[in-house]
DNA sequence: GTCAACAGAATTTTCGAAAATAACAAATCT
DNA sequence: AGATTTGTTATTTTCGAAAATTCTGTTGAC
């Protein structure tokens, strides 16, 4: 694994995981120290996540972390409903054995994890795994766009989610595992339209947590 | 402009254009000399466009122009005739008047530049102008997570339509510039329905004309 | 008191060379 | 003869310093 890469997983985790605060100015002599490495792989790990949106660039400027607003991650979630319910519907037609055992899998991790919550369970572990369980619906859909464009939009809304996960009583009475079995149920089961009633309506209530959250801490 | 934005510019317009062939690598000492300037602006476009997927990268084997396939054409077209159909349904329903007269002036712009395509009319400008004019269609949508995603995938399949518009004769038989003026129509008119079918027409079209030249040429 | 111009500092951008790695060819051993 | 090791070359990757640019605080004029 060459520098470059190192420092692109390493600011990127940074950034998602809000260590690196929105809008905060990235100086390079400052991420030279923090990461322990010259500036080349650093110039070239933030290019890359300016293309990504994660961070933003004004030339001969520097780089700061992207900001976050209340409209764009409505916006995001919105388009995520969109092309995931359009993924999973070709999912549910094309995928196979493989696909499905791999949701079963996922969801069966996620729980094991969920259920260590509450005894101080790893939070990003937690993280990882959802994640993970929400790309095991997809992966089959046979797109690598709609693959994409989910990890780009995934990885934008992680960053609002972090605050109500880092959170960890007020879960304002949802319980996510039985979303999430539901939606995994359905799925399996090949109905589709309800898989994608079900998915529409877990990121809506997502979206709706978040904005309660971002309306209380500003 | 720094040299690394030039870098980025003549390197993604050479390699959509395909002066730099899909499948080429591209080494740094050529490129050095090509575009005359040292490794580090170099290295820091390639990899903005590596993660807009133009180019690839093999850590430690350097980078290559992103091959094409027909596979990767379709579900890029199928994606955007998704998204483009919701973008423009929100961008009729929050159009205004600066909306309207921006796609009345693209779809004119565009016409004057057809019609002098068979008096040797320069072709790039033909190919910008029809990039503005879809851009225009859906610039109201109110989404920029949809614009952006628009972008990717407009680059993306113009380097599948650019063998097209170099073989000046074969027209199959289209009046493109009908196809844009019923959409523009159709939009103009907040008829959604009619201007989504049509649009999703105008891509499917093109997918199969593209579809049958790579048949042909490989 | 306010604004503009100017020096000095801080920062980014770029370059050229050194270090690291992979690909290739030749030689040695089984 | 075939396979494995060794040395050479080509290429990428990284660093450290120099160049270019922007920002900041101060001075001077109006």
């Amino acid at each position: 694994m060459t520098l470059a890469e190192k420092a692109y997983a390493a600011l990127r985790h940074d950034i998602i995981r809000g260590e690196l605060p929105p809008g905060k100015p990235l100086r390079m002599a400052d991420l030279s120290t923090r990461y322990d490495m010259g500036f080349s792989p650093l110039r070239e790990a933030l290019n890359r996540l300016q293309a990504e949106r994660l961070v933003e660039a004004v030339a001969l400027r520097g780089f700061t972390v992207a900001p976050l607003s209340l409209a764009e991650m409505e916006d995001a979630l919105r388009l995520r409903i969109l092309i995931e319910s359009e993924a999973l519907r070709s999912a549910i037609l094309l995928g196979g054995d493989d696909w499905a055992s791999g949701i079963v899998a996922a969801l069966y991790a996620l729980k094991l994890q969920v259920d260590r919550r509450s005894e101080g369970g790893d939070v990003w572990e937690l993280e990882t795994r959802h994640h993970a369980f929400h790309r095991a619906l997809l992966v089959a859909c046979g797109s690598v766009w709609m693959l994409e464009f989910f990890e780009r939009l995934y990885t934008a809304t992680e960053r609002y989610r972090i605050p109500i996960l880092l959170d960890q009583g007020a879960e304002s009475g949802r319980d996510i595992h039985a979303e999430h079995a539901a939606i995994a149920e359905a799925v399996l089961a090949r109905r589709a339209d309800d898989a994608v009633a079900l998915l529409a309506a877990h990121y809506t209530q997502t979206a709706q947590a978040i904005a309660a959250k971002m309306a209380v801490t500003g």
